[in-house]
DNA sequence: GGTAGACCTGGACGC
DNA sequence: GCGTCCAGGTCTACC
């Protein structure tokens, strides 16, 4: 079966592949060679499907191919699925207008940046986004692996590949083996908690992606979840299109510190500083800035 | 409100 | 091979 799902211009499915480092995080596996994306996921129904994703010809939106046999409602769910996980209707042209008049983002609009790569549901991007948190980039590769390995339903026709595993299924764990056999050390606790509120109905994450909270209620919310800090919570502010705030970790520090105070250590507040004027957009200059100081979380991935 | 120390893991390094 | 140190954000207790 294949869909073929329209994009707003500009859209370039690369991009947003490529646009931070979730593609390398199960279930996502990339095929370096023809850049296609495939995903496997655990639809309502509780049927677990394989998606490849591709650019659509002439590259104006995307196309979703899948071995099942899907019904009506379940064609629905994956077009709704993959127009959120590629940001298919996200209009930047705001963006892009201020973008044009910076040397450093001028490439943005042509190179149609501004999309990130999310997950299906916000449920997996907040695992995620706890899971990259003190520690390094392969210790969350291995993290997210271990979690979808264990937890996550196989696809019936390729048993070794597994969906993300759905709230209810973590939440059945326990701190012990979420901390000694999936090794998510000290975080064993917060995934388990967020998973509990998740299938008990506590917490609602599927509702962030489209509630209208004025963003810093919606900060203080993800800040009231056990493992989201600063950092984490301006991360998944990202992935909900909000930009105002700043994902301050380790390499934002270096690199700002690169671009504009000669590689001398900074605190946090000289980064907020340095993209204070671009407002609502501050997240996007700063994520898509071409930053002289070229170091990324893929050079300690093949390190 | 600000700060210090603890939390885990894996990699680097010295022996 | 073993032990030690360090980096990576967040939480909690304390001032």
């Amino acid at each position: 079966m294949q869909l073929n799902l329209p994009a707003r211009p500009p859209f370039s499915f690369s991009s947003v592949v490529r646009s931070h480092g979730w593609m390398q995080l199960a279930p996502f596996i990339l095929d370096q060679d023809s850049g296609d994306l495939r995903y496997a996921h655990q639809l309502a129904s509780g049927r677990v499907v394989d998606l490849l994703l591709q650019a659509a010809p002439g590259g104006e939106g995307v196309r979703v191919k899948t071995g099942a046999d899907l019904d009506k409602a379940e064609a629905a769910e994956v077009a709704r699925k993959v127009g959120w996980m590629l940001g298919l209707d996200m209009d930047f042209s705001t963006f892009y207008a201020r973008a044009r008049r910076t040397p450093k983002l001028a490439q943005a609009e042509a190179e149609a940046r501004g999309r990130v790569l999310r997950s299906a549901t916000f449920f997996e991007d907040t695992v995620k986004t706890i899971l990259t948190t003190n520690t390094s980039w392969a210790g969350t590769i291995r993290m997210v692996g271990t979690l979808v390995e264990q937890f996550g339903a196989p696809l019936p026709d390729e048993p070794e590949r597994r969906a993300f595993p759905t709230p209810g299924r973590l939440a059945q764990s326990d701190v012990a083996t979420l901390r000694n056999e999936t090794r998510l050390g000290y975080r064993a606790p917060y995934v388990l908690e967020l998973a509990q509120a998740e299938a008990g109905g506590e917490l609602d994450l599927e509702a962030y992606k489209t509630n209208d909270l004025p963003t810093p209620e919606l900060r203080k919310a993800l800040l009231a979840i056990k493992g989201v800090g600063p950092y984490a919570a301006a991360n998944l502010l990202m992935l909900l299109g909000r930009y105002d705030y700043l994902p301050v970790d380790s390499w934002a520090l270096k690199v700002v510190s690169h671009e504009w105070h000669a590689g001398e250590p900074i605190d946090p507040a000289e980064v907020e500083a340095a993209f204070e004027d671009w407002g609502q957009w501050k997240g996007l200059a700063f994520w898509f800035w071409d930053w002289d100081y070229k170091w990324d979380y893929k050079d300690e991935e093949t390190a």
